[in-house]
DNA sequence: GTCTATATTCGGATAGAC
DNA sequence: GTCTATCCGAATATAGAC
């Protein structure tokens, strides 16, 4: 097997894949995530429906794709930034980055965040990607003073709530966005406090 | 149109009614949400499928009467309890309920606090049930000191947080639900000291 | 209110030529 | 890698008898 058009011929393919992968999210966009047919894609691209084929093994194939995709796009969104030196201050700014990415693509959330397809589990090449983003923000929190696996639960609660309020109550707005470094501030002052009166832990059921 | 009959006949309208959405839920919970199909439906209720536009107008009529019923069943869930008249207990206590509530169905969650169907929206009367439940909110939140906008976007981000990472990640369980009165705990701690420096939403931009 | 029968449309997937 | 042709099944919805 030759090396050169290999190459080429990779290119194209690879050229071609992202385009149907944008108009894939844009379809989404407009239908709603699970209303995404294969013949409008198939459209939007100006293939034939079966050409789909040659790019995904079935439509779940393609969400997984989409899926891996999405991870990539915040990977780069948070990866391009130069976060403060002052763990606070990162954490501030990774947690505002975070729920304005989630603002700017209401599908993208659902798809990376929520379980909504039914039937649709990602494959372990796209869950990769999705572990390797949490391990950046376990760095973050690492570095902030988060020690215990309940105040790591706390926290991703609060990011995953202030994204979800986002998406839903003000889609493409700023509305939780802005309060994201108050939320933080917050959440720094109760690990503090708990760490002074060493007293952690201790929550009861009833 | 007489009385006693036209009451016989509705009551058992309204069992059946009762039957199929019981049977609805149960199938959501199995194939998903979204996956859930009519002819399944009257398979489990005994009923053909066109049977069913006895009941629904249509399939997303369906899903709106699903809306309906989730919320009656959780202002019935939260009607039930008596909460502690200390303002800060009833409201740990009130999120508590909500988690758990969440923790308990997840196809109830997606339904009543994501948008996950294509091309559904509530109706006016299903949407007031869920207007009826935020103003019980609203009120445990005011006589626990909350006043302004920015503290009450604060507080439903941090319970559907606490709500969608219990869904996610501990479904059935109680990991987020026991995190409950340690996140109300913290957020009522920074109600209080903003309250006392008087600093209040002075959230920056960047 | 429930049924049978059926319309209609759609959508994912495959076979096989070019 | 793209096409045409087609299959197959599924799903919502309607018509009209009982």
């Amino acid at each position: 097997m030759t090396t050169a058009p290999s190459d080429r011929r990779r290119e194209r393919r690879e050229a071609k894949l992202a385009d149907i992968l944008g108009e894939a999210w844009a379809l989404a966009r407009r239908d709603g995530l699970a209303a995404l047919t294969l013949r409008d894609l198939a459209d939007a691209v100006g293939l034939r429906q079966p050409s789909l084929y040659v790019y995904f093994a079935s439509k779940l194939d393609l969400y997984d794709a989409l899926f891996a995709d999405g991870y990539r796009q915040l990977l780069e969104y948070v990866g391009r930034r130069r976060y403060p030196t002052e763990p606070g201050a990162a954490l501030t700014a990774f947690v505002k980055d975070l729920v304005q990415f989630s603002s700017d693509d209401l599908v993208r959330h659902q798809l990376l965040f929520q379980r909504t397809i039914p039937g649709f589990e990602p494959s372990q090449a796209s869950y990769d990607l999705a572990l390797e983003f949490y391990s950046i923000g376990s760095a973050l929190m690492e570095a902030a003073g988060v020690r215990t696996q309940a105040e790591m639960d706390v926290f991703t609660a609060l990011v995953s709530g202030l994204g979800h309020q986002q998406v839903a109550n003000d889609p493409g707005g700023k509305r939780w966005v802005r309060l994201s470094g108050r939320v933080v501030e917050m959440f720094l002052a109760d690990v503090e406090r708990r760490h002074g009166t060493d007293k952690e832990g201790v929550d009861h059921d009833d």
